[in-house]
DNA sequence: CGATCCCGCCACATT
DNA sequence: AATGTGGCGGGATCG
């Protein structure tokens, strides 16, 4: 019947030809249809449909319902043709035949007219993008569905995405209330800072870390319940904390989905986000298993978003070109930034800067626990968060800046680092025992380490977990300040691991992130430019007026000079900021894992890590702490990205601004360096951060480049696993060195754009805090504090590395460490992670206690329970 | 042939 | 049980 229908209606349409136009045009001159005779003929089933037409007339008749939906169906789009519509039904029947007949032939309804895309512009068009606030539209999906000439299910397709965006909500069965785009930027906005939080979390982690987590993660699920109060629309990832009674169904993935994958834009410095990396973040739990299947099913539906979206011109469609060739892309091309930025009316405002940097270090443990723990938001978690690839592509889109582009691809690479290197490594390794790392995370063959990745992150926060972060602070400092340091550093640049040295370990199969935050304001003038010029980046920073720098400091630096007291609180606050600021994403990919070699740091081999392509454009604009500013003016990323280039004073620094503003929430771009182990050698992994300063970076030879960099160098032990994280930047406004040379030696290419200082962040097994120093050195040339005592002994190895260089500019900078893991040697047992991880994340309010509702719900599952307690049912299940 | 993605089955949710 | 929702993936179509 649908068949006939189809035909015979729509037919009618004269959509196909030109839509448009002929459907204008037909309004004008119905008649012309009814002419052809041929339709019998030409049409390929005629005969059904004869009798099919009667029936349908006969049964619409019969029930209104029926005749309703038929009708509307019909008639619409006759009506829109012709006014013939007089008599509608008897019309109908004959326009049926001619229209249908010529409409068939030319027709030929090619699919694209049926695209969703095309049908939801449609069904956009009948509604007012900004409607009167007073005035509520309802939506009835089936009339809108037959007006459209679709079967429901397309509606649902749509008006889920469109919910996911606050553009519409829905208000009963079959009754969506249409709010147009009022609170579009406000949702962004939302789901801006959402996106930041999941998937920048693993960038964030690294930065905020501690206290970040905590707050992230606390905030973000429960945070959401008091807010989604007040918010009117948004609801975002995890509403369902708060409305968990009211959640129904499976979280609704398209709707999720849909969110996750604005906020990937969102989150994104290129805005550029691919579809495959789209799918693999966005795919959670057993990833591995199904894998292929999963993943085609995954693209298949952000091809449904992605129409929507673009209907919404929120994104378009682009080609990112890789090595191994394009892939399909979408690339943001909404509003960048929000007017109401800071913080939400709604009361949810505080996302994630907001929150006292203090607190925030314990969020953030918690947080990556709880990704982790789960499997299955461990996986969500995981896949989030990753974000880079270590590939590189291009962004073929766009010509304009094709420098910038790169630029913000690497950031978008980074973002899906994670996730490209899943892909790497899975097709790398045929065998799923093997699989791909990030696979691995979550599901992870091996139990014991499954939980590692997270877990690990985890740790730390179990442990402090009632305390604080604080802890970790304070620790830190003291840890770090051991004289270690000395030791640590190589003669020659190779840089020895130290097994006592805990860096970071990953298991292999974990990415991780850092995210560069870049500098402030300051990186933002010189970067735009070119990075690549550190000298001038350099100049640019001395020539930016202390002011800005103070600002800074204020903000997220408590204060250059603090960076000898690292006891002091101020010291750890400012670490937070400071993570803020650098950040670097970094991904290990391990071939194969072991999991003891992950856990042994053994002894670095000096072997020559390589040092894959990096590039490491840094003209991100850094991520100016700046956020605050007053000025919001909402500013394009495009115009970013023009500011950045030409450089205009007035914009630059109006720019600036609202980079910094923007920046402060998110991390920038990533710069980073991605060095890869050599396969089945030890090799480190390590990632460099882009910002460092060419001369800090100075590498000699190609063979240690980590060592001269100041990055953290994690051995593998007997792989790569440990992916390490570094980052730090360290600018050396005194000895910029062209990055030219540095990245000749590498062989990477980096731009420094950041002289600025970045912090540097570096993990360490050892739960290190990070006495920071002034984020900006050059400012502050004077009290560049001794914050190697700080540092680590990584650091302060990198320090040293770093001295020969520019010895300043290690110390100048602030350093951050984090402490991801004890020891590796004892991995978690993922169970015993879990209980504690469980816990803590997963509280609910409605959730918190008992176990025996869920298994109530278990058995329905997941009506009532939010999306996360499913989780947690799902996970509770599971472990058993 | 790979990229898209329409179509609609069918399971689950809600009424 | 009927009906609403929407996950899901086969397979058609596009490029």
């Amino acid at each position: 019947e649908n068949i006939f229908d189809r035909s015979r209606m729509a037919p009618k349409t004269p959509i196909k030809n030109e839509p448009v136009d002929l459907s204008k045009q037909k309004g004008c001159t119905p008649e012309r249809n009814p002419i052809t005779p041929v339709k019998l003929v030409d049409r390929p089933q005629p005969d059904p449909w004869t009798p099919t037409a009667n029936l349908k007339m006969l049964i619409s008749a019969a029930s209104p319902d029926m005749r309703d939906r038929e009708k509307k169906k019909e008639l619409f789009r006759p009506i829109e043709n012709s006014k013939q519509s007089d008599t509608p039904d008897s019309l109908q029947y004959d326009m049926v035949d001619d229209s249908t007949v010529e409409e068939f032939e030319k027709q030929r309804p090619s699919r694209k007219q049926k695209s969703l895309g095309l049908l939801c512009q449609k069904f956009l068009a009948r509604y007012p993008s900004y409607p009167l606030s007073t005035e509520k539209t309802t939506i009835s999906l089936d009339e809108v569905a037959s007006i459209l000439g679709v079967e429901r299910r397309r509606i649902y397709d749509i008006v889920n995405v469109l919910e996911s965006l606050h553009l519409v909500s829905r208000v009963a069965k079959n009754q969506y209330c249409w709010h147009g785009r009022h609170n579009l930027s406000q949702t962004l906005k939302t789901l801006q800072e959402a996106g930041e939080l999941q998937y920048g979390e693993l960038m964030t982690f690294f930065q905020h870390k501690e206290q970040d987590l905590e707050y992230k993660f606390g905030e973000r699920k429960k945070e959401t319940i008091p807010d989604s109060q007040n918010r009117p629309l948004l609801d975002f990832s995890e509403p369902d904390c708060t409305s968990a009674s009211a959640n129904s169904r499976k979280d609704k993935s398209l709707r999720i989905m849909s969110q996750k994958f604005v906020m990937l834009f969102l989150v994104s410095k290129t805005k550029i986000v691919t579809l495959d990396i789209a799918a693999k973040i966005l795919i959670e739990e057993t990833q591995d298993t199904v894998d292929h299947s999963k993943f085609k099913t995954k693209v298949r539906r952000l091809y449904d978003i992605a129409n929507v979206l673009t209907s919404l011109a929120l994104i378009k469609k682009v080609h990112v070109t890789e090595e191994r060739g394009r892939k399909p892309a979408f690339k943001w091309i909404g509003p960048v930034e929000f007017p109401g930025k800071t913080d939400n009316p709604t009361g949810h405002s505080p996302t994630s800067n907001p929150l006292p940097r203090t607190q925030r270090g314990a969020c953030a443990p918690y947080q990556i626990c709880a990704t982790g723990k789960q499997r299955f938001t461990r996986h969500a978690s995981f896949n989030n968060a990753q974000p880079c690839e270590g590939t590189k592509r291009k962004v073929s889109s766009e010509p304009n800046s094709p420098h910038q582009e790169r630029q913000d691809e690497y950031c978008s690479k980074m973002i899906n680092l994670a996730a490209v290197c899943r892909q790497k490594i899975e097709e790398d390794t045929s065998s799923p025992s093997i699989t791909s790392p990030l696979s691995l995370l979550p599901v992870l063959g091996d139990s014991d380490f499954y939980v590692n990745p997270l877990p690990q992150a985890v740790f730390p926060v179990v442990q402090a977990d009632v305390p604080n972060l604080s802890l970790p602070n304070g620790i830190s400092s003291h840890a770090l300040h051991p004289s270690m340091p000395a030791a640590s550093k190589t003669e020659n640049g190779k840089p020895t691991l130290l097994p006592n040295q805990p860096f970071l370990c990953f298991p292999s199969s974990s990415l991780f992130m850092l995210c560069s935050g870049l500098q402030e304001n300051n990186m933002s003038e010189t970067l735009p430019t070119t990075a690549d010029v550190g000298n001038k980046s350099a100049e640019a920073q001395a020539a930016v007026p202390p002011a800005a720098c103070q600002k800074r400091n204020s903000r997220k630096c408590v204060s250059p000079s603090a960076p000898a007291d690292d006891e002091e609180p101020a010291a750890k606050k400012q670490i937070m900021e400071q993570s803020d600021v650098p950040l670097s994403l970094v991904v290990p990919k391990k071939p194969f894992e072991s999991p003891k070699a992950e856990s042994t740091p053994g002894n670095g081999r000096t072997s020559a890590a390589h040092l894959e392509a990096f590039h490491l454009d840094l003209t991100s604009p850094a991520a100016p702490e700046a956020a605050d500013k007053e000025s919001t003016k909402p500013l394009n990323y495009q115009e970013q990205e023009k500011w950045s280039q030409n450089k205009d004073p007035d914009e630059a620094s109006s720019g600036k601004e609202h980079i910094s503003k923007e920046n402060a929430n998110q991390p920038f771009l990533p710069q980073y360096l991605y060095v890869q182990p050599t396969a089945g050698l030890s090799s480190f992994n390590f990632l460099v951060s882009g910002n460092q300063a060419p001369g800090a970076i100075n590498l000699t030879a190609s063979q240690l480049p980590s060592l001269s960099i100041p990055c953290v160098v994690v051995p593998s032990a007997a792989l790569a696993s440990f992916p390490l994280v570094c980052s730090p930047t360290i600018t050396s406004p005194l000895s910029p060195v062209p990055d030219g040379s540095f990245s000749a030696a590498t062989s990477m290419n980096f731009s420094m754009s950041g002289l600025a200082s970045t912090t540097p962040v570096f993990i360490g097994t050892t739960a290190v805090v990070t006495p920071e120093v002034s984020p900006t050195p050059p400012v502050d040339p004077e009290q560049p504090a001794h914050p190697t005592l700080h540092l680590s002994p990584v650091l302060a190895r990198s320090c040293g590395a770093v001295k020969l260089d520019s010895p300043v500019q290690c110390m100048g900078h602030p350093v951050t460490l984090l402490k991801l893991q004890q020891p590796s040697s004892t991995p978690l047992t993922p169970k015993s992670i879990r209980p504690a991880c469980h816990e803590a994340f997963f509280k609910t309010p409605g959730s918190l206690g008992d176990p025996v509702a869920w298994k109530k719900n278990e058995g329905n599952q997941t009506r009532n329970a939010s999306s996360v307690q499913r989780r947690l049912e799902i996970s509770s299940t599971s472990p058993d």
